[in-house]
DNA sequence: CGGTTTGTTAAGAAAATATTTAACGTTTTT
DNA sequence: AAAAACGTTAAATATTTTCTTAACAAACCG
């Protein structure tokens, strides 16, 4: 057996978190964010808040590469700049819970989806509508016009309970309805 | 004003779909879609079910690019491949019913995160446990080995919930339990 | 079987994205 | 007010990803 002194165990804790980090990091990917911006999030996890130059001894990046790796995550709401006193340098924390992460991760994005589909739905269906109303036209594409109208609107109650789903995770409700089920206990609390 | 006639309308029907199709091609962009393969579903969405070389002349693509665009649609599980009675090509159909491509999308994601990350944890603490156990080490690497192991620990529950509403999604469980909520007002009427 | 058609894989070209270095503007400190 | 530190933006570079053309493999038809 050989010796396994506090290096070779530092080295080893380092190694254990290394590996979490590449799992968020993959899973962050599988959401579309970049897997760079998915390790810095991991290194922000495990570390608490740091700064700017921190992360970049962390992650041996340039500091501009943190900047906008910050500012995306910031923008996934799973990041925020805080405060150290007697610190010049701004400091970011990641947001270590991961209910409240996939609340702000996923609200967000849901709410920009029902947002974005509504509003392209309202302007296609305006067009349909005037075509619909052309008395000069062929039944056929008079029909056409239609039956994409129909479409569109039967796709609205979607994106209604979307929007629906969105607010109830933004409010915390969808933690109460959903319930917690691991293998034996749990005596953990949400938000 | 210029008459309005067959031609006119169908292009103007064409664009309508576009806007949709942009739509939604932006919104899978949101969840790590590629834009082209969201351009892809969103042109099956109105066409119903299509030949690669269908898709081919509708997008002005390769059929390789819709080889392997299907191919990715079909791992989010949000396109199948059906058949067309006496037709030898192969054909496949986008998932109309947003309620299931939500469905399919996101159990599919949340599933994969969970099982991802629980492995992750559960490799990396079994590394940080038998740190814990070594009696050689200094108090301070003990103790560092310990903090990790337990805020891994602290993250299991989300993992386990996670789960649990993925299944929930897939079932279709969530659906009863988040109303729908078409907005009952309807002082917004655009025509 | 041999010849065709269809779908996929491989390799190369093109495009998009990420990263870095350098320059800039702003804030803080002395 | 000047100098220094910090963060961001811009431009250039590097890398990755996507897309196409070409070669391949499998299914279908006579």
């Amino acid at each position: 057996m050989a010796e396994f002194g506090d290096d070779q165990a530092k080295a080893s804790i380092s190694n254990a978190k290394d590996l979490v980090i590449d799992s968020l990091a993959e899973t962050m990917d599988l959401y579309g964010v970049t897997r760079s911006a998915g390790t810095l999030y991991g290194t922000m996890y495990f570390e608490g808040d740091m700064t700017l130059d921190e992360m970049r001894d962390e992650l041996g990046m340039s500091k501009p590469s943190m900047s906008t790796g910050v500012k995306k995550l910031q923008d996934f709401n799973v990041v925020k700049k805080t405060f150290r006193r007697g610190q010049r340098k701004h400091t970011y924390v990641a947001e270590r819970d991961f209910f409240k992460f996939f609340s702000n991760f996923f609200s967000h994005k849901w709410d920009r989806e029902a947002v974005l589909n509504m509003e392209a739905i309202e302007q296609s269906q305006k067009q349909l509508h005037s075509i619909m109303e052309t008395a000069t036209l062929s039944e056929e594409v008079r029909q056409e016009a239609e039956e994409v109208y129909d479409i569109l609107e039967q796709s609205k109650p979607y994106y209604y309970w979307l929007q629906r789903l969105s607010d109830m995770v933004k409010t915390g409700e969808i933690f109460d309805l959903v319930p917690f089920h691991p293998p034996e206990d749990d005596e953990n609390e949400q938000n």
